[in-house]
DNA sequence: TGCGTATAACCGTTTAAACGAATATAAAAA
DNA sequence: TTTTTATATTCGTTTAAACGGTTATACGCA
């Protein structure tokens, strides 16, 4: 009950299913969600930590980076049934999308 | 958007989501949830409120009765997993509709 | 009309969570 | 070793929501 409870106020939050959005599409660090969705440092970090917490992404620390990604779960695959049915339908999950992709190119270049 | 975070929080809650899982068995009254959840009467009404408001349930006036039961939509239908893959698996929500049953039976004797 | 029952609304208190700003930690690079 | 960069944590404030207790409304029935 508690878990179920936890997941679903984790997915009860605006930036938390815009952030769910891009992880969807691919494991991010905390500067790339910061950069596509113009958010605080503070913000993107506390709610990937929230996120964590009730199981929906996880974590993996690489030099000074944290890369999230999704966690695949039978107890949890309504979630794909939300993201797919329901957000991707909203000009705001599609913006957020495009501005991964451009963030995505931008960065590349930063590093050639 | 607001639509939908509208619905996802008010399935992040406890009572409500028992309340759901009880109406996902057939329409009820205020009375039939304060009887068999063995909450306040206030909760109940409160919590049945929110659930019409986020678009979840409807209801229906009958004399001094409001009857109240769940609405089904394709934007929604993600709840529908959520009450058979997850909820249904718990002890709490199959304990709430024993409970359901043997005070409709109780409901009936008292009308006869 | 007056009473009992079902429901909703109101009030005041408490708890959870969101936020920005600032600070701490830890690794990389200079 | 100092500086820079990425991330997490802390602090204080604000907002939303949950609660019990009480009161208001509205209908049915004696």
């Amino acid at each position: 009950m508690e878990n179920l409870l936890n997941v679903l106020k984790s997915i009860s939050d605006e930036t938390r299913l815009r952030i769910i959005n891009l992880l969807f599409e691919k494991e991010l660090c905390v500067c790339d969600i910061v950069e596509t969705l113009k958010i605080t440092q503070t913000k993107a970090s506390r709610h990937l930590i929230y996120l964590k917490n009730a199981g929906l992404v996880k974590d993996r620390k690489q030099a000074q980076w944290a890369y999230y990604s999704i966690v695949r779960a039978d107890s949890i695959k309504f979630i794909d049934s939300i993201v797919f049915d329901n957000l991707r339908n909203l000009e705001q999950f599609q913006k957020d999308l495009e501005h991964l992709h451009q963030w995505q190119k931008r960065k590349e270049n930063l590093c050639s």
